[in-house]
RNA sequence: UGGGGAAUCGCCAAGUUGGUUAAGGCACCGGAUUUUGAUUCCGGCAUUCCAAGGUUCGAAUCCUUGUUCCCCAGCCA
C-alpha cells in the first residue's frame, strides 16, 4: 500500500519528478560545499552539503521584475523549500552596459515582498556573477590552453556571414586554428585594453557545421569598455551569458538550474563548458544540470522588458509602478498581495507546453486571497441622492455593521443614518428591466445595515437624468432590531449619509490592452491600448475610513476590493485604487 | 527543406516502467444558505487523450506515418 499524499500536497510536475529521481538515485549525493561559492579546489575536502538541492533565481539587473519572474521565483524558491534545499539569489550581471544598482535594489525588494528569503542553513545566499569574473577569466585561459577556445579577429559582420544558416553549415574562421599561445597573447591584450571594442572576441572551438547553431563556435568573451555597476572599470572584457551561466551555477554548487524553454538549445553548450572545466580540475563534480520550463504568458498582458520600458518612457503609464503595469511594483501598488501571486503561481502549475493563462485566473486568485482577510466598508462611486421623505429633517441615528461578515472577531464599524443619503445611480431604475430587484417605484429594498425602504419615485432634470430618488422608510425594519426580520427584500443596496460621507478620489483600473495577445506575432502592441484603462472619479466613502493608512485594503461592499494608494493617499486626501471588482453574476 | 521542444475538458495540468470507470485547480452549469446579484456549501462537468494506421487480452501511455504550434543564425540574457 502506498501512502496517500497529504491533502495539501503540491501537484506533481516534471521538475518535481526530476528532483525526486535525482534524490532517489543519489545523483548529487556527497556533494561538497565549502559554505560559499568556489572552484573545485575551494570545495575539495569540504563537508557534504546540508542542502539536498540547490536552485537559483538569476535575474539580470536591467529592469524591474514582473509576473513572469514571479513564476520563476516561486518555482526556484518553492522547490528548494519543499525538498530541503536552498535557493540562491543571484544577479547575472555580465553585461555592464545594461545593468544598474537601482535594479538590484528593486529586484531584492520584490523577491522579499513576494515572501522569499535567501537566508538559509545559517548563511545568506546573495551572489553576483560579477564576483566570479576572476575565475571566469582564468577558466577562459584554461580553455585556450587546452585548444578549446580561440581569439577570433573577424568583424561581427564576418562572423555572422560565416555562421551559415539554419540549413547550411558555417565556415571556419581563418583564426580558428591559430596557435593557442597566440590566442592567449591576444586574449590578454583584450583584457589589458589593448584592442578596440568589437575588434576581436574569444570563441569556443566546437563545430562550425553543427546543426545546433549555438554550437558553431559561440562567442564567450567580448570587449566592452563600460563601467560595471559593481566592478567599475576593472574589466574591459566581459563573459557572455552562455559561458558565464554554467560557471556561476557550478561555483555555487547548484544542482538544478531551472530556466525557460528558449535556452533548451543551449543546454549542450552549458554541458560542454562544464565538462571541460571539470576535466581540467577547475570545477567540482557532480555538475549542475539545466532544466527548462515554459514561461508565463498572461492574456491582455505584455512582459517584454523592452516594451514595458517603452510604456514608461513614452508616458503611456505613469512609471514602473503604475497600477496597470504587470511589474511586481505595479501589482503591489494596485493592491495585489504576495499571497495572491503565490496562490496564482501554485494554481497555474508548470510544464513544458507553451500556454496562455487567462488574466481572470490572476484576478480570481486575488479575490480568493482578499475576501477572507479584508475588512468591508461602503462607498458610493456614482452618487445620486436618496431622500427618505418620512424621516425627520434634522435627525440621525447610529447604525452598526461588522467589519467582516464572517469574522465577528474583527469588530464593528458605526456610521449614521439620516434623511439624505447617497446611493449608487445604478441602484435605481425608473423602468426596471425584468429581474431587477433594486430601487424602482413601489419596490421594497433593504439599505444595508440600515432600514428597509419603499421607493416612491424620483426627480429628473430637463434631459431626463435622475437628480434625486425618493423613498419612505419602515421605522420597525432597522437592522439588528427584532422587527427587521419581518421584512424580506430581494434587493439590498449600499448607501452613505450625505452629511457624513468622506470625499475620495477613486481610480478605476481596467486592463491596459484590449487584445488578449497584445504583442503576439509581431503585432503593434500600442495599437490595442485600452483608452479606458484608467478612469478617475470623485466618490464618497464611509466615514470610518478616515485616517486609514496607505496600502490598507478594503472591500467596498458590492463593488470590489480597493487599496489606499501607497504613493498618493494622504490623511487630507483619500486616494483609492480599485484592485479588482467583485464577481458579478447579474446579467446586464 | 537543419536542429531543439510541445500537443490530454473553455484555461491550466496530473498521468511517462502499457492494466480497473482519464487526478486536481480555475471557469462554467444546477441546487442550498446569505442583509454584498459577493462569499460559503453541495452536485454536475473528457467512452476520450493532435490525426490516421499498427502491436496487444488490454494503449493517453509502445511502433509507424502525418498535422499543428513554439524556440534557435546578438560581440543580449
Amino acid at each position: 500500500m502506498s501512502a496517500a499524499p497529504p491533502p495539501d500536497a503540491p501537484a506533481g510536475n516534471f521538475l518535481r519528478s526530476i528532483i525526486e529521481n535525482d534524490l532517489a538515485r543519489g545523483t548529487y549525493a556527497g556533494r561538497a560545499w565549502r559554505g560559499r561559492p568556489g572552484s573545485a579546489a575551494d570545495h575539495a575536502g569540504a563537508p557534504v552539503d546540508a542542502a539536498r538541492i540547490r536552485t537559483r533565481f538569476p535575474p539580470e539587473p536591467n529592469g524591474y521584475l514582473h509576473v513572469g519572474h514571479a513564476k520563476s521565483v516561486c518555482l526556484n524558491f518553492g522547490l528548494a523549500r519543499d525538498f530541503g534545499g536552498v535557493c540562491h539569489m543571484r544577479f547575472d550581471d555580465t553585461n555592464p552596459e545594461k545593468e544598474e544598482q537601482e535594479y538590484v535594489d528593486g529586484i531584492l525588494d520584490a523577491v522579499r515582498w513576494l515572501g522569499f528569503s535567501w537566508d538559509a542553513l545559517g548563511s545568506t545566499h546573495l551572489y553576483f556573477a560579477s564576483d566570479y569574473f576572476d575565475f571566469m577569466y582564468a577558466a577562459a585561459e584554461h580553455l585556450i590552453g587546452a585548444g578549446h577556445a580561440y581569439v577570433d579577429e573577424q568583424s561581427a559582420e564576418e562572423m555572422r556571414a560565416n555562421r551559415g544558416t539554419l540549413t547550411e553549415a558555417g565556415r571556419d574562421s581563418p583564426y580558428r586554428d591559430r596557435p593557442a599561445a597566440e590566442s592567449l597573447e591576444r586574449f590578454r591584450e583584450m583584457r589589458d585594453g589593448r584592442h578596440a571594442e568589437g575588434s576581436m572576441v574569444l570563441r569556443a572551438r566546437i563545430d562550425m557545421a553543427s546543426p545546433n547553431i549555438n554550437l558553431r563556435d559561440p562567442a564567450i568573451y567580448r570587449i566592452r569598455r563600460a563601467a560595471h555597476h559593481r566592478t567599475g572599470d576593472k574589466w574591459c572584457v566581459y563573459p557572455m551569458y552562455a559561458y558565464a551561466h554554467p560557471i556561476e551555477d557550478a561555483l555555487e554548487r547548484i544542482t538544478h538550474s531551472i530556466c525557460t524553454l528558449e535556452f533548451e538549445d543551449q543546454r549542450p553548450f552549458y554541458d560542454w563548458v562544464l565538462e571541460r572545466l571539470a576535466d581540467g580540475g577547475l570545477l567540482a563534480r557532480p555538475l549542475p544540470h539545466q532544466h527548462e520550463f515554459a514561461r508565463l504568458n498572461l492574456t491582455y498582458v505584455i512582459t517584454s522588458k523592452r516594451r514595458l520600458k517603452q510604456l514608461v518612457d513614452e508616458g503611456i503609464v505613469s512609471g514602473w509602478d503604475d497600477p496597470r503595469m504587470p511589474t511586481l511594483v505595479g501589482l503591489r501598488r494596485r493592491g495585489y498581495t504576495p499571497d495572491a501571486i503565490r496562490l496564482f503561481c501554485d494554481r497555474i502549475g508548470v510544464a513544458k507546453a507553451d500556454s496562455w493563462i487567462d488574466y481572470a485566473t490572476l484576478e480570481i486568485a486575488l479575490r480568493d486571497d482578499l475576501d477572507p482577510k479584508v475588512p468591508r466598508a461602503m462607498a458610493v462611486l456614482d452618487p445620486v441622492r436618496l431622500i427618505i421623505s418620512n424621516y425627520p429633517e434634522n435627525a440621525s441615528e447610529q447604525c452598526t455593521a461588522p467589519r467582516h461578515p464572517h469574522r465577528p472577531e474583527l469588530g464593528e464599524r458605526r456610521f449614521r443614518f439620516a434623511r439624505e443619503l447617497w446611493i449608487e445611480r445604478d441602484d435605481f431604475s425608473a423602468q426596471p428591466p425584468k429581474g431587477y430587484h433594486r430601487l424602482f417605484p413601489g419596490n421594497l429594498v433593504r439599505l444595508r445595515y440600515g432600514y428597509v425602504v419603499r421607493c416612491t419615485g424620483c426627480d429628473t432634470d430637463a434631459n431626463g437624468r435622475v437628480t434625486a430618488v425618493f423613498a419612505e422608510y419602515m421605522p420597525d425594519s432597522k437592522s439588528g432590531t427584532p422587527g427587521s426580520a419581518g421584512y424580506k427584500t430581494k434587493g439590498v443596496i449600499t448607501w452613505l449619509a450625505a452629511a457624513d460621507a468622506l470625499a475620495a478620489e477613486v481610480r478605476l483600473y481596467d486592463r491596459l490592452f484590449t487584445d488578449p495577445q497584445p504583442d503576439a506575432g509581431g503585432r503593434d502592441f500600442k495599437a490595442s491600448l485600452n483608452p479606458a484603462s484608467l478612469r478617475t472619479i470623485a466618490a464618497w466613502i464611509e466615514p470610518t475610513l478616515d485616517g486609514c493608512a496607505p496600502d490598507e485594503k478594503f472591500q467596498f461592499e458590492r463593488h470590489g476590493y480597493f487599496v489606499a494608494d501607497r504613493r498618493d493617499h494622504r490623511p487630507d486626501r483619500a486616494v483609492f485604487n480599485r484592485i479588482v471588482a467583485l464577481k458579478d453574476s447579474y446579467p446586464r
